[in-house]
DNA sequence: GCCTCGTTTGTTAGCGCTAACAATGTAGCT
DNA sequence: AGCTACATTGTTAGCGCTAACAAACGAGGC
């Protein structure tokens, strides 16, 4: 792959082996127009026969375009941000774009800034930030001028673009579904109040009970793990008026169906029970778990589109205008309700 | 943060506020010895006035070196990769690198050459490719003279570092454990062909059954999904004979778990059921999966760790030397056996 | 005083590339 | 032929940084 002398081959080695100019070489590289053909398939030679590849950072040094996008994530071990970044990546690639990351280990505005800084560093044109927490939103606010940001399940911030799902939507149609059922009333056990999303579905739960007329039970709060749903669970199976339980994800609901299941309480027949993300796991637990589907890889997608949009209007007018949109940019995406065998009609208990 | 004229600062203004030259700013950014404190100070203040940042394609270009690192990976939304990659990026980051990512849709010699191809023109100093799979590892060999380059869970190769999961020893330990509890022998049910992972659990788990001198029955073949695992759970269902399964994942395995509990049979009283992969989701199915328990952040650790050797090793003795070891680096991370309610001393059925 | 040595700072060149401009060739017209 | 228009190629400068060398200065020994 490298060139004799041991160094990896420059432009200037591909322009001797073609008898061209350096110039007509990166001509041929970059596709300018008026390269005669035959001239141009002589450097393409040269080019393969060296194993030449352009230096990125020679380039980008020039251009002042590094084509690398920054995405800060937290814990993508989690299905909802791992399926992300996974739409992001890809989203990135079709549009020219390198992905450096940044997993962040805590949560808060010090941690967000200092990764944002230290992609700052790596010069990426954007970043992105998947940020469901509202510590992580606000410590985003300050920071915006700098450079394009998009946030990704980030709420309502000023000037701050952001894609989102369609919480409130997906948590109202899941607890419709079961108002729907018949169940006087539907509980709610929610995830961490820091959390972004669990405060849209507590929301949209809240109002369909609201819209509903039904009694609105306080909310239980779990931490999106297992083993918080299933605490949580051992609670609700002591409770012998409750019939319906939407769980803020599919996670915990594993757990709240295995605390009832070891309450000797039968599923859906006695009790109903929803989740949220539709994990790829999610139709096989026992019994198969009704829950809301979301689109991850739109959501990649769309906010690349939307980075991507901010990074060309800055190349385009210059970086001079500082704050030329101050409209709220906010796409989101639906929910869908995806119904299974863990919701039934209520029945005597 | 940029400066008044509207482009950001560059050295030379950081040099002219603090009154020195340049030099002395870019001495004073590298921590050189033989800066006078004051100047120091000067300097610092200037760069925190102006709000400077090095630029990273610059220095890049005259050092040769752009501090990036690239992974391949394939289907983040996996747990493993995804923990994987979570651990790496960790790794990388306290190395002083940058992660930059490029995930593959589809598995086949050809893509995986593209994605290092794609990296190589970001110009990473080296790569690591997450690749369990046969056609993978058999891609990377060919490769293995442009750039560092570690694969996890790779396989044997021929001069290329792995890092790797200890499959065959987990494997073993699941199927010793159900032996040990009186089972006349394990049925297995099997990840893909081409998968790595999938050929070193039947490794263990045959060996183990030989070592016994249990029988031996044909594995069955999975594809990683629950829905797989369900529908050969189904047919195992039907196997009176059967008390105990290990399964090659704990998605696969709770849908086996569903298919004997939709069948009646009672685990663990009927049929003993262990996983691998320790999800964690595991402790909360029906019953808590006994399973494998793998440390997938010292993966990322130690092949981080091995890149950056070969690295380090290279930029020392120049790339000069090509083949200089063949050693088989092969770098094994042991297993651990996690025994909860799915597994219990065999019984009549 | 003069020379040597070490510390601190400045000056210069050049990494590999692209953009702007200059130069050349070639065709089509008067 | 001579001019214009255009296609094609080459030459030059400079992006922002670091490395190598050079210069200035003070301390210490003869």
């Amino acid at each position: 792959m490298s060139s004799e002398n041991g160094r990896s081959p420059v432009m200037a080695d591909v322009a001797r082996l073609a008898g061209v100019s350096h110039q007509t070489v990166s001509r041929v590289l970059n596709g300018h127009p008026n390269v005669r053909p035959e001239t141009q398939a002589r450097v393409q030679a040269a080019i393969e026969q060296l194993g030449y590849h352009r230096n990125s950072s020679a380039r980008a040094l020039v251009t002042r375009r590094t084509n690398v996008l920054g995405v800060v994530t937290f814990d993508t071990t989690l299905y909802g941000p791992a399926s992300t970044l996974s739409g992001i990546e890809r989203a990135a690639r079709e549009a020219g774009y390198f992905v450096s990351i940044v997993t962040l280990t805590d949560i808060s505005r010090a941690s967000v800034r200092e990764a944002l800084d230290y992609l700052a560093e790596q010069s990426v044109e954007g970043c992105i930030v998947i940020a469901p927490q509202r510590a992580a939103v606000e410590s985003l606010t300050d920071v915006s001028v700098a450079r394009p940001l998009v946030a990704v399940e980030g709420g309502r911030a000023p000037g701050l673009p952001v894609v989102c799902v369609d919480q409130v939507g997906g948590a109202r149609a899941v607890t419709e579904h079961l108002l729907g059922l018949g169940h006087r009333t539907v509980h709610h056990v929610a995830g961490p109040m820091e959390w972004l999303e669990a405060e849209g579905r507590v929301q949209g739960w809240r109002e369909a009970l609201e819209a509903a007329g039904a009694p609105i039970p306080e909310p239980l709060r779990g931490d999106w793990s297992p083993r918080s749903g299933y605490e949580i669970g051992l609670r609700l199976a002591e409770d012998p008026r409750i019939t319906a339980v939407f769980v803020a994800n599919d996670q915990m609901a594993l757990g709240v169906l295995r605390a009832l299941g070891e309450a000797g309480i039968r599923i859906p027949e006695e009790v109903s029970v929803a989740g949220f993300d539709d994990v790829p796991e999610a139709e096989f637990f026992t019994p198969p778990l009704t829950t809301v589907w979301q689109n991850f890889s739109d959501v990649g997608r769309r906010s690349i589109r939307l980075l991507v949009d901010q990074i060309d209007r800055r190349a385009r007018k210059g970086s001079a205008g500082a704050t030329e949109t101050e409209e709220d940019l906010r796409d989101v995406v639906p929910a869908r309700l995806v119904v299974r065998a863990s919701t039934a009609p209520v029945q005597l208990r």
